[in-house]
DNA sequence: CATAAACTCTATAAAAAGGATAGACTTTTT
DNA sequence: AAAAAGTCTATCCTTTTTATAGAGTTTATG
């Protein structure tokens, strides 16, 4: 299951996009929008800012957006940025990779294999799949 | 990913497959040979047992044992069992569903869309593999 | 039938994640 | 220059997860 945090974080891209001809968004706008709480969504709107992927404006009429357009945006790597890995085991990870403590050998493990195999599916999907795709409303501005 | 208790879940399970020839075997043993805390793994097997697919012996020449073969477990079962849901969003999972309370129509949120894709392609893998599949070793009592 | 071996149960503690709060800092408008 | 409207940083509280401790119960067996 995908933590609050990254859950929250789509959803407040979705909007960012969506509302992206409109110029920076107020985070209580957002967190008004999608029922979440002001402070929180603050520090992962800040966390996207650091990541490169929102940029944002002080002062009056200030707020977020969009660095970079929808379809630039992979889902997995919103979720890596805040969730880290995406495989279902450490051992299977290729972007959090830790060695299995439980098995002898991860090269024999059955566990290891078929969990890969989990992970290639998801990450077929998930790789491929942008924030483009997410959204609701076509805005003609991206 | 999966929680710690999931995991030790499976290389229990595997263990005890592995060595079903054997009679009950002791918690203590399970522990060494996979490198996981004695008392955590009780409360584990526990479950395990409540639920079904274990049985326990008490006593001297006691401990557990699989209820059913490896072939009647998928590996689906543990993990719902231990962690709740496969799925990465509550809105999208089949045996855990919650309602999304951050968007205004689940039926046209394109996150929804492409989170139920990757719980397909999961739960393809994971309902239809099971203890068997993540054996190494073949017991012919089996 | 006493004893040791082994699981069972309840309570508690430590660590991580989720969420809330406060106040400092920056930019813009007037 | 100062007030308004934002972001930024740090800290704190609560809940969940992970792990530990110890008393209690059952069973084989000599």
């Amino acid at each position: 299951m995908l933590s609050k945090k990254t859950q929250y974080a789509f959803h407040a891209l979705i909007h960012l996009a969506e509302n992206a001809d409109k110029g920076p968004i107020l985070i209580s706008e957002i967190a008004q929008e999608k029922n979440i709480s002001i402070k929180f969504l603050e520090n992962i709107l800040l966390e996207l800012k650091n990541a490169g992927i929102l940029g944002s404006k002080k002062g009056k009429g200030g707020g977020y957006y969009l660095l970079k357009t929808p379809k630039e945006i992979p889902l997995a790597k919103i979720i890596r940025l805040l969730d880290g890995a995406i495989a279902l085991l450490p051992c299977v990870s290729l972007n959090y990779y830790e060695r299995c403590e439980n098995c002898r050998d991860e090269a024999v493990c059955g566990l290891n294999d078929v969990m890969s195999k989990v992970r290639d599916a998801t990450l077929k999907i998930l790789e491929n799949k942008t924030l483009k795709d997410i959204l609701t409303r076509n805005v003609s501005i991206l």
